[in-house]
RNA sequence: GCUCCGGUGGUGUAGUCCGGCCAAUCAUAUUGCCCUCUCACGGCAAUGACCGGGGUUCGAAUCCCCGCCGGAGCACCA
């Protein structure tokens, strides 16, 4: 219905003002070259832009995370490349990845409106892994420590080798194989990469490339295996093999690059190009940015789910009727710069506001509503459907002798308000008494307008908001709504019908 | 302690590489006005920033130095 509309517009302005349909189109264009990310560094030196996401799958996402696909997303669509979706599930304890993460990161990827041109697990990967673990030993690039993490740490920060670092190849390729065949128990022996045990930074210095983890991992198919590589082992590795051009990552990893690049020293690998950002703060919520928080608070019964309102996540955001494009569009204007930043809600709101207002119908819904009786006038009143789309039509409510307005909106005695759709009214003892006047009252005398209910019939509906429920009443026909249609509640917001049962509707508020 | 990164209006961002066209862009926000049978949409206007101090220069947001402030890493997490 919104094409037809649109259409017939602009079929309109073309027989009127052929110049200004132009110019719209030309504004429209201006509107997506600019205010966006920074171009990529050293595209032009790469057949083609392959990205990947690495996603945790410990749990379904928070907002900070959706930033990830949203530029990385953006990027692809930029330069027409290509990009991974590559499950980094390679801790099966301290971040054990949960089962349902996998589908439900999948799912969020989608709703920010990107695709995946590929889905890896890189816990379906662990020979590979290996493989490449027994060729860099092979060429001494690794070794075998059985040093406790203490012991390792005091030599590291003094710059000091351990006693294992002089092992051998066939040694460490020997033992390296018992801890992939299982014959060691966690914390008893790793494999680590002979960095330089001097480099002046010490976060370089002889890190860990695998260790035993004890923990099964949830998934079937990699339970099996007790060795496990850590980030910068894995991640290093598959870039490479997928022919990563372009690593954009958090500033937290800021030393990864620089770690990983002693193994593609080692394999005589180029280094693809990073970018890295600093984190987002979002405003308007009290729960920090952080999945085992998050988790943590659902388990307390503090946030009914990862789609609570008041949890600061991308389900949330989905169930409160928000459009995934919203959210990209505005993790996009946070460019890619690695101080940390606040993304103030207000700019996904407005985003939003940008995509639903045109095709959200109007609907009136009445807080705390004050009963009046209202004494003649006609028997319904015929608010517009959408005030700048006549043609879509208005809805007919009818007026069963009273209606339900807010305590604000009463005016006081003897004065008069205009019931939105209806008519003008004055507040007479306790009643509503039509007035008859035509729409100049509101134009030139200033009567408010106000939205209302019939007193009989009307719709009861749970609005659910960050700051909480509220109840209230919609207009009559309203249970007959579809489920995740976004509507605009006049004067109040928008908000998104979540359920319908027989005694009352579920929406939740999206923002005014 | 060691290593690295960064500081432009309330927020984000452009400009910084190649100093002047920057009394600084755009968006959002806030306020006011206009439009309007919504406190939405649309239109107009206002508000508001180069962390500080030195230096180089005819000229510095931009280059150099010294501070200050903030962030990240130094995990058998990612």
């Amino acid at each position: 219905m919104n094409d037809l509309d649109s259409e017939g517009r602009e079929k309109r302005l073309t027989a009127v003002a052929p110049n200004r349909l132009a110019e719209l189109e030309a504004e429209a264009a201006a509107d997506d070259e600019e205010a966006s990310l920074p171009d990529l560094p050293n595209v032009e030196t790469y057949e083609e832009v392959r990205m990947r996401l690495a996603p945790n799958p410990n749990g379904p996402w928070h907002l900070g995370n959706a930033r990830m696909p949203a530029v990385i997303g953006t990027y692809k669509d930029r330069y027409g490349g290509w990009m991974l979706c590559r499950f980094d599930d390679t801790d099966p304890e301290t971040k054990r990845p949960a089962l349902a993460a996998y589908d439900a990161i999948l799912d969020a990827i989608e709703y920010l409106g990107f695709e995946p041109d590929e889905v890896v697990r890189a816990s379906d990967r662990l020979e590979t892994y290996y493989e490449h673990a027994r060729a860099l030993i092979d060429r001494g690039g690794a070794y075998t420590c059985s040093c406790s993490g203490e012991e390792f740490s005091a030599l590291k920060n003094a710059g000091e080798a351990c006693p294992h670092r002089k092992k051998d190849a066939e040694r460490t390729r020997a033992e390296f194989d018992a801890m992939v065949a299982g014959e060691f128990s966690g914390g008893e022996l790793v494999l680590r990469i002979r960095t330089d045990i001097e480099h002046p930074n010490p976060a370089l210095r002889d890190w860990v490339a695998f260790r035993v983890v004890d923990t099964p991992h949830p998934r079937e198919a990699a339970s099996e295996y007790r060795c496990w590589p850590l980030l910068d082992f894995q991640s290093g590795i598959d870039d490479h093999l997928f022919g990563i051009s372009h690593v954009i990552r958090g500033i937290d990893l800021q030393d990864s690059a620089k770690r990983q690049r002693f193994l593609y020293e080692y394999f005589g690998w180029e280094y693809p190009e990073v970018v890295h950002w600093g984190h987002v703060q979002l405003d308007a919520y009290d729960v920090e940015l952080s999945t085992s928080r998050i988790k943590t608070l659902i388990a307390e019964g503090e946030l009914d789910g990862w789609d609570d309102p008041r949890a600061p996540t991308v389900a949330s955001l989905r169930r409160r009727g928000i459009r995934g494009e919203a959210i990209t569009e505005a993790m996009g204007g946070l460019g890619t710069s690695t101080s940390n930043v606040d993304l103030p809600m207000s700019a996904i709101y407005a985003e939003n506001r940008e995509l639903v207002d045109d095709t959200a119908d109007r609907a009136f819904l009445v807080r705390e509503g004050v009963e009046k009786v209202v004494m003649g006038g006609p028997a319904a009143g015929e608010p517009l459907i959408h005030p700048n789309h006549e043609k879509r039509g208005v809805r007919e409510i009818p007026i069963e002798g009273a209606v339900l307005v807010e305590p604000d909106d009463v005016p006081p005695n003897g004065k008069r308000v205009w019931l939105k759709g209806y008519g003008p009214v004055r507040h007479t003892r306790d009643a509503f008494e039509f007035t008859g006047e035509g729409i100049d009252v509101v134009r030139e005398e200033g009567v408010p307008v106000v939205h209302w209910v019939p007193a009989d019939g009307n719709r009861p509906v749970l609005l659910r908001t960050m700051e909480g429920d509220v109840e209230g009443r919609a207009e009559p026909g309203f249970g007959e709504r579809d489920p995740e249609e976004v509507v605009q509640f006049e004067r109040i917001g928008f908000a998104r019908v979540d359920t319908q049962d027989e005694e009352r509707t579920v929406a939740y508020f999206a923002h005014p």
